[in-house]
RNA sequence: GCCGCCGUGGCGGAAUUGGUUUACGCAGAGGACUUAAAAUCCUCGGCUCGAAAGGGCUUGUGGGUUCAAAUCCCACCGGCGGCACCA
């Protein structure tokens, strides 16, 4: 047990009945959002680099409010999801019943850590009351288009047994369990996320994000300013030469004339044949083989290049050229129109497949001109050649002239796709759909391209999720909810004959979107949140969380408030005016994982040394936004602070009256300034270098005057919360502790400019840019004063003697340094 | 392959953004107190030559710009992160 236990657990309380960090949501005067990104709960408990994140956050928040801000930092738990179902799958637990112990245990470690959470308003995102609004705001979705299905190749996890998100596809491997990722032909619901892929990408100018994450972000999104052209196609067996064509994208039109051949993906051939194309045995085996080795390892870009002679041909729109149409899976189906002009002269791709295939290489750009014969593709802008009229022109310039002359236009390109949203497992919130078989027939649904599908009306929600024994996932492609047939036998809320309801939940993201509005929530309103609240509160003022997030949570909330702002629900559309990432804990040089066996739990910490000594541990440990490695011989050194800070008390003037020296009154007012910068830029790490320097000249003083450790117990105040409590309380000889006498609640010191001033400074003084001598000068002087001085030292005098030359030249930099050029 | 970030003592990390490299802390050495140890307090501390005064070298490596470079520029080496056949 630590010393402090005893005095933690008592400010804790009392902190929590006087309600100090409980701000009036409806009437505060300097509202300031202070948000962390909620922990996904499993019952091994917060991790050790939450607990630096947590307490790293509150931190800033204690500070915010000294400064006078009306600071909200609220809690909640990220319950629902595969996070905490794989680890109740893992112990054989039910994640329904789990989650009242993980929650218990969360909430214990989160009060332990000594935080100012507004504790009323916590909330738990498997609560019935808080998915409610989460299904309402998918049934928004859908009522405003911007939910629909679809069947197409989805990421499949054989472990998870779950479809996901291209953004929880991380190389390859499934986000929450490592499995390599399978593409699986079915039908998903999605949110149109794309939609708002060009205002994602414009907001990020406005926000004060890390570059690294909007970079991110901006790669994400992956627009690409380009050409649509179409090219003719002939030769299909009992088609109309053509009456049909193929729509490709492209960035290089300035090389059209090169075009040699055309390459369709296999996904879009086998839509043709789908549609009636006859293919020959040989493309229709190609294609199958293609679409099994999509999403394999064998499928990547080291491998050689396959394909296959459709037997079509398509005419080049620039010359007429008729060319040949091959498939092969060089190219994406996903990306532009699955189909591709290819330039084998300049792209490095078409330029193998042709080598391989032995087709027409044409170059068309020329670095000077002239014909060459190409080894590798010539990917640079140059000087047309073979272009017909084009010839002589800058390939960069003609782009456009060469578009409009082949009948085409300017295109824009996203790289970043729709949002699949549904998920084939347990816990999380039931989609709240219902497909109609019997209305939906005479295709009388609200939405024309997804007849038969009705949201569950406002008034019915929330479907509440059932328990069911058998919660695992089945890998049928279905919901484990979907056997409950109970559950999923509904009635149509059109026609009110017997209908389906959707037995998949949605993905744990959605929850996770839009939790922070939720902490300003509203009983029994038409919206999740409190408008006016919401209006006070609201964009978030501080956001600290892992870059992990950057194009998943991060890009998933951008995209529901811009949603939100479009229903007019809001009038802001992006959620996070500021937004940091922490750095992450590793244990003896590598990261904290469960098989390494290396995880830190702050439980036996912060029971041994006190919460005010961890919190302190963590943030001297690095800047907030570097990791760091966690070795607990550090937090000795801590420890020995505070035991000194607890000394200060007795070495208190017996008076105010008693004045501080002018140096250490110099460096109080030092510290305050310094502090204070350091914790707006998340230094805590230099602001407690400070406080350590401070008290060792404290400690050198024969007494304390009450001014010097008030101000140092305020500065130490957000870092270490109880102990300076405690201490503040007893020097102020409270006797009932009353919400406004918290040394929480004091304003944050001020320091005096005129005292920070320095009247002398150290002058380095060099030769030929060396240091010779460091001396005691008064702040102000002149050059000629400065060279006075140097010219009197012994050691300048030596040296300049030995160098036998007068200056040549002399840097002089006020109060700072003099440089002799001999 | 492309984009971004990083490299400072035995260790975590400082360095007013071009001006004394190594603040603060850990670990270490010496000393005080103690019968002894722990705790506490004081002193030292980059490497190197020197008894000292003082000098030389040093911020991954090599070069450049500058009176002056951890900081700016170029090349290379090593590490981390993102994207990756994106047309």
């Amino acid at each position: 047990m630590s010393a402090y236990s005893k005095i933690e657990k008592k400010w804790q309380k009392l902190w929590l009945r006087s309600g100090v960090y409980e701000p009036d949501l409806k009437k505060a005067k300097k509202p300031f959002y202070n948000l962390m990104m909620f922990p996904y709960p499993s019952a091994e408990g917060l991790h050790i680099g939450s607990v630096r994140t947590f307490t790293g956050i509150d931190i800033y928040g204690r500070f915010k409010r000294m400064e006078g801000y009306d600071v909200f930092e609220p809690i909640g738990l990220d319950g629902f999801g595969m996070h905490s179902e794989n680890y109740a799958l893992r112990i054989g637990a039910h994640p329904m019943r789990l989650a009242k112990v993980t929650e218990k245990n969360f909430y214990r470690q989160l009060e332990m850590i000594g935080n100012g959470f507004a504790w009323k308003e916590k909330l738990e995102t498997y609560d019935t009351e808080y998915y409610k609004w989460t299904q309402w705001i998918f049934a928004q979705m859908f009522k405003k288009g911007l939910a629909y299905r679809k069947r197409s190749p989805v990421n499949w996890c054989p472990s998870c047994k779950t479809v996901l998100a291209d953004e929880q596809v991380q190389s390859e491997e499934c986000e929450r369990c490592g499995s390599k990722i399978e593409k699986k032909d079915l039908e998903q619901w999605f949110f149109r996320i794309t939609d708002y892929a060009e205002r994602l990408l414009e907001s990020l100018e406005k926000i004060d994000w890390p570059e690294s994450i909007k970079t991110a972000q901006r790669n994400w999104i992956g627009r690409s300013e380009g050409y649509s052209l179409k090219f003719p196609l002939i030769g299909i067996p009992g088609q109309e030469d053509r009456k049909h064509s193929i729509d490709i994208f492209t960035t290089r039109p300035d090389t059209l004339f090169g075009v040699t051949f055309v390459v369709v993906s296999p996904e879009l051939a086998k839509r043709w044949i789908n549609a009636g194309w006859h293919a020959s045995d040989e493309v229709q085996k190609y294609i199958s083989k293609a679409l099994v080795l999509r999403g394999s390892k064998e499928a990547s870009v080291e491998a050689e290049k396959t394909g296959v002679f459709s037997g079509i041909y398509a005419i080049n729109p620039a010359n007429k050229e008729k060319i040949p149409v091959w498939v092969s899976d060089y190219v994406l189906d996903t990306y532009g129109t699955g189909a591709i002009m290819a330039v084998p002269a300049h792209d490095s791709r078409d330029f193998e497949f042709a080598k391989k295939f032995n087709l027409t290489i044409r170059e068309v750009v020329s670095p000077d001109g002239r014909d060459h014969d190409l080894r590798v593709a010539f990917t640079d802008p140059g000087v047309l050649i073979n272009s017909a009229r084009f010839n002589g022109a800058n390939s960069e310039a003609a782009k456009i002239e060469i578009t409009k002359f082949a009948g085409g236009d300017r295109k824009i390109n996203y790289r970043l796709r729709d949002w699949l949203i549904s998920r084939q497992r347990y816990w999380g919130p039931p989609i709240p759909m219902i497909f109609c078989g019997v209305c939906g027939k005479s295709r009388k649904g609200e939405r024309k391209d997804m007849a038969g599908w009705y949201p569950i009306p406002e008034k019915d929600l929330p479907v509440k999720l059932p328990f069911i024994k058998d919660y695992r996932p089945r890998g049928t492609g279905e919901s484990p909810l979907a056997k409950d047939k109970k559950f999923s036998k509904v009635r149509c809320p059109k026609c009110k004959s017997w209908a389906r309801r959707e037995t998949d939940v949605s993905d744990t993201f959605l929850d996770s979107t839009w939790y922070f509005f939720r902490y300003l929530d509203a009983k029994n309103k038409r919206i999740p949140f409190d408008k006016l609240k919401v209006k006070k509160w609201l964009p978030v003022d501080m956001y600290i969380g892992g870059a992990e997030h950057s194009v998943l949570h991060l890009l998933y909330s951008r995209f529901v408030a811009k949603a939100f702002y479009d229903w007019k629900i809001i009038n802001f559309n992006e959620p996070f005016k500021k937004f940091r990432a922490h750095g992450l804990i590793i244990k003896d040089g590598a990261k904290m994982s469960k098989s390494k066996g290396n995880i830190v739990n702050p439980d036996g910490y912060f029971k041994d040394f006190g919460a005010d000594v961890m919190r302190l541990y963590l943030a001297f440990m690095a800047p907030l936004e570097q990791g760091g490695d966690f070795r607990d011989q550090g937090i000795s050194g801590i420890d020995r602070f505070l035991a000194r800070v607890k000394k200060l008390n007795s070495k208190l003037a017996r008076t105010s009256k008693e004045g501080l020296s002018e140096n250490s009154e110099k460096l109080l007012h030092k510290s305050i300034k310094k502090v204070g910068d350091d914790i707006e830029n998340l230094h805590y790490n230099t602001a407690i270098s400070q406080l350590m320097i401070l008290l060792n000249e404290f400690e050198k003083l024969p007494s304390l005057p009450w001014h010097a450790f008030e101000i140092f117990l305020k500065l130490l105040a957000p870092f270490a919360p109880h102990l300076t409590e405690e201490l503040w309380q007893n020097f102020k000889k409270n006797k009932i502790f009353k919400k406004q006498n918290s040394i929480h609640l004091q304003s944050w010191p001020k320091f005096d400019s005129k005292k920070i001033k320095d009247e002398s400074f150290k002058l380095i003084v060099q030769i030929n840019g060396r240091v010779r001598a460091v001396l005691d000068a008064t702040t102000g002087i002149s050059e000629k004063e400065a060279i006075a001085l140097a010219m009197d030292n012994e050691n300048i005098k030596k040296n300049l003697s030995s160098l036998a030359g007068s200056p040549k030249k002399t840097i002089f930099v006020p109060d700072k340094l003099l440089n002799l050029v001999i």
